[in-house]
DNA sequence: CTGTTAGCGCTTTCAC
DNA sequence: GTGAAAGCGCTAACAG
């Protein structure tokens, strides 16, 4: 008589008695297959799949101690950066017996932090987090956690635990230092609004063009909290769903040719910002590289492919996320909560949009 | 004496006793609160906050019958199409007790089954997926779950259960007569590769041209199955992670013209090859719309800030999301199965690229 | 409306 | 190398 509580496929027990053993083994045979003797083994394994058991996962949780599942956390599932992440997550950990459990917090700490609340409620394996913005209240969970926690896409002296990413200032930094290099004096940033990782970008465009004296504090447009809102006429869902839009990267254009029309250059905290200043450009018929130096952030496909192509600086998305993976793995194995910080590095992509023609500056 | 296999937390046991009552009085006012005398409730859910208890998960899935996972199966998780129903799903379980358990098929479909078989393992509450190219397997699966199950992105006559989308045959169809009654009479078709979509609204790009009596086989670029890696020098993540890509676009509408200069307009299967189709048109100094009428697919944010913008159809990606997670919920709460065949509709977004001055064809 | 009883399927601990 | 017993935290069923 079925218990009709029951779940109907077959189970450990179901395995073990058709495999003449008792439920412990079946376990062990699943769980650290070199501790049963190759012969019982074989007979389990051969049980198992003559009935296509399939663990019962929540089971197997409950009676642990620990679950097989990562919780991921990301500001955003629609930007390509968060996009390239993920997706490296998932290939990091396509060949280990672990588990994504995703949560978007819409660039939100608070959601975040409730989103940390709910994955800890579940014992994850390991934690993965975006930045290193976290609200005292999740950083204090992350910290009480027991499991290794991985903070990403930023470097921080005094990560939770481990943290892989790259300096956002060296990136700013380097991109900004290459246009001056070129010859451009007049150097704008756009950025639609301003995190902690936008800002160190923004300190290095800044520091680069402090160091050739050339820093004009009004040739920036950030932290435009409250204009995120960019087509009135656009469906909801993408008026408010990316706040990455290139409408809003020519938007930018023209309102910082307004306040300089003698700027020569513009470093472009995506590369999404990047493509609507060139289209800008070229409906103000501004020559790209001679009049203007577009440089974008990410190198993504597109600044690729755009006419001219950007310049762009390459940022390891998608290793971030792999890597991300890895040490949750290697963490977990070896049972280590060894602090470390990972950068992942970043490179100018030098293409023919900063290229200035060799003239005086 | 504390149990070493214990976890940590406050139990439902632990929130019964500060409360004065029984455990399962607490899973009343947890699940059904209705059902609890008022008082009681109050009480219990102030033992609960002082404790600060959260649910265990594992242990309610495996009391109950069923779990509030809801599986979903994506065949990318970078291409925006996808990253918007994504975010339309999150959207749509927000102010539920379901979460969401994602999966990456990276558009194989034995990687799909694969991943079927895993997620049903778990007694989801139910299942999402991606299009109507299961596997016979994974179909035999789908329709033996014991739970609903919402497929998307395209209709069928015959759904598993459930299906959410819209006609890509009439997307095709009404973007390309958009084309034709605009005067272009030469029109290409440019798809990297085509799944069982993209043949869609080649089929309708087709059967406009042949009502117009202009159609062309020579002006297809599509199943380029073997033709997906795009630029040897771009990192291998780049590379083979998203084979929608502007490049490759640019290549597509040099290709095409090399087949016949004298095509004037282009109808491409998403909004980056469309940019890139665009940019290709800069460097040739084809005039856009005049010499060359270029649409899109999708109505990306992207064609909306081109120079010039770019015509484009708008499908309802989010909406689409959101609503499979609706039809989820409310399968769930009415628990019928009832099948359903739902079309969100399409729309042709008209801009500049196809606005071609009214000279004779 | 509330409580009692009995598991859900698995793994842990400790014997053998 | 294998097994027996116990219990993870919760909820279904039934009783009161």
């Amino acid at each position: 008589m079925p218990n009709p509580r029951s779940h109907d496929g077959p189970t450990l027990a179901s395995v073990a008695q058709r495999a003449g053993c008792s439920p412990i083994t079946v376990s062990r045979v699943l769980n650290s297959p070199e501790i049963v003797s190759p012969e019982l083994r074989e007979r389990v394994i051969a049980a198992a799949a003559e009935l296509s058991y399939h663990v019962n996962v929540a089971a197997r949780t409950l009676a642990s101690i620990r679950t097989n599942t990562v919780g991921v956390i990301l500001p955003s599932l629609t930007i390509h950066i968060f996009t390239d992440v993920l997706r490296g997550i998932y290939d990091g950990v396509r060949d280990t017996n672990l588990r994504v459990m995703l949560g978007n917090s819409h660039y939100d700490q608070n959601e975040e932090e409730r989103l940390i609340r709910e994955f800890l409620g579940q014992k994850p394996a390991a934690m993965i987090v975006s930045g290193i913005e976290q609200t005292a209240s999740s950083r204090r969970m992350l910290e009480a956690a027991k499991c290794p926690v991985i903070q990403i896409m930023d470097l921080d002296d005094d990560p939770i635990e481990c943290i892989i990413g790259f300096s956002h200032f060296d990136a700013g930094y380097q991109i900004t230092r290459h246009l001056v290099e070129q010859g451009y004096r007049r150097i704008g940033f756009m950025a639609g609004w301003v995190n902690k990782r936008s800002l160190g970008r923004l300190n290095g465009w800044r520091r680069a063009l402090e160091e050739a004296g050339i820093y004009d504090p009004a040739r920036v447009l950030a932290d435009m909290t409250d204009d995120r809102l960019i087509d009135p006429s656009a469906p909801d869902d993408l008026r408010y769903g990316d706040p990455s839009s290139a409408l809003h990267g020519r938007m930018m254009l023209r309102k910082l040719l307004a306040v300089d029309g003698g700027i020569d250059a513009v470093f472009c905290n995506n590369d999404i910002f990047a493509v609507g200043a060139l289209f800008e450009a070229q409906a103000l018929r501004l020559r790209v590289p001679e009049d203007l130096g577009i440089a974008g952030f990410n190198d993504t496909d597109l600044v690729r492919a755009s006419h001219p192509p950007l310049s762009s600086l390459r940022t390891p998305r998608y290793e971030i996320g792999l890597r991300a993976a890895g040490e949750a793995v290697c963490r977990l194995d070896q049972n280590s909560r060894t602090p470390a910080i990972i950068d992942l590095g970043i490179e100018v992509a030098v293409r023919t949009s900063t290229m200035r023609p060799q003239a005086s500056g």
